[in-house]
DNA sequence: GAACGGGTCCGTCATGTGCC
DNA sequence: GGCACATGACGGACCCGTTC
């Protein structure tokens, strides 16, 4: 954070930019307005437009928090994962069990999740709410309060973690093409189908599967493969990219609570100092 | 104990935003 | 313009307290 931040107390450290872009933080560079008892902040904002929002947080350092503890899971390529049948259970490095389901639905890009709509297809509705949806406007990003905040560490920290927790992936609900699987022994009884696991990028290897003649599983081909590995692979990252969104908006809004604590204060104080003021000139017109 | 409502968390989708 | 990222919205799952 290139500003200034100044405040008659304990200092702020970081502080995140105040979003209501009030009082102290939208004040000019040269006002020098802060006059209180209470722990206020003056904060002077570089060159920003009148739109940036800033975050000021007093008593509070900022805390940045990556997501260290993901960590990447890779079955090298090539693997054969060989099951019997559906439900099979996979048998993980960590030595928990978990269910695998076998869903034999060709063309499907049915995701772990267990979502009712496997594929982008059908995010093409015409509904009254996706009216509704382009009829709200959109807050401004947080992306400026980020770079206030050092949004370069916070990069250099996402760009350093691992995504692909796979305590996180969820195998219970039903795995089929493009499931992203994490490392592990599959246990198997007699090796009916054969999953072959490609690719292994972050976060785990997208699984394939073929069976006997009799089943009707379905191999798909490189484009397919691609195809779900790229969705596999966006998903995974918007699911991180939520839970960093939601970690931050947490965040910001217990700053925006400080920040009314702060300047409730300041008002009492004003408010007390104003009457104080009062009484004195209205005792100095008596005499 | 079942039903219900409210709160929270999470994953996904759609889309705005910024960068190259 | 295309891409990656950020984030609002939505729906589902789960938990907890309350009421009957």
């Amino acid at each position: 954070m290139d500003g200034m931040v100044e405040e008659n107390g304990t200092s702020t450290g970081a502080g995140p930019a105040d979003p209501l872009g009030s009082a102290s933080s939208s004040a000019p560079a040269s006002a020098p307005h802060v006059v209180a008892v209470t722990s206020i902040v003056q904060l002077t904002l570089p060159t920003q437009a009148p739109s940036a929002q800033s975050v000021i947080q007093p008593n509070q350092q900022s805390v940045i928090q990556t997501a260290s503890n993901i960590q990447s899971v890779q079955l090298p390529k090539g693997n054969v994962i060989l099951v019997s049948k559906p439900s099979s259970v996979i048998h993980t490095t960590q030595g928990t069990l978990q269910t695998l389901q076998i869903k034999p639905e060709p063309n499907s890009l049915v995701s772990t999740q267990g979502q009712s709509c496997s594929d982008d297809s059908c995010s093409g509705d015409e509904s009254p709410k996706r009216k509704y949806r382009e009829m709200l406007t959109r807050r401004p990003s947080y992306r400026k309060i980020l770079n206030d905040l050092g949004g370069a560490e916070i990069a250099e920290n996402r760009m350093g973690s691992k995504p692909g927790n796979e305590n996180e992936v969820s195998l219970s609900s039903s795995l089929s093409f493009g499931s992203v699987i994490p490392a592990g022994a599959l246990q198997t009884e007699s090796g009916l189908h054969t999953l072959a696991v490609s690719g292994g990028g972050a976060g785990g290897a997208i699984v394939q599967y073929s069976t006997n003649q009799d089943e009707h599983f379905y191999v798909p081909g490189p484009m397919l493969e691609d195809q779900t590995r790229k969705r596999e692979l966006r998903l995974l990252k918007n699911r991180e990219a939520a839970r960093e969104c939601r970690r931050k908006k947490k965040e910001y809004i217990k700053c925006l609570e400080n920040r009314v604590a702060v300047l409730e204060n300041q008002n009492k104080a004003l408010i007390e100092e104003l009457k104080s003021l009062k009484e004195l000139y209205c005792q100095q017109k008596t005499e």
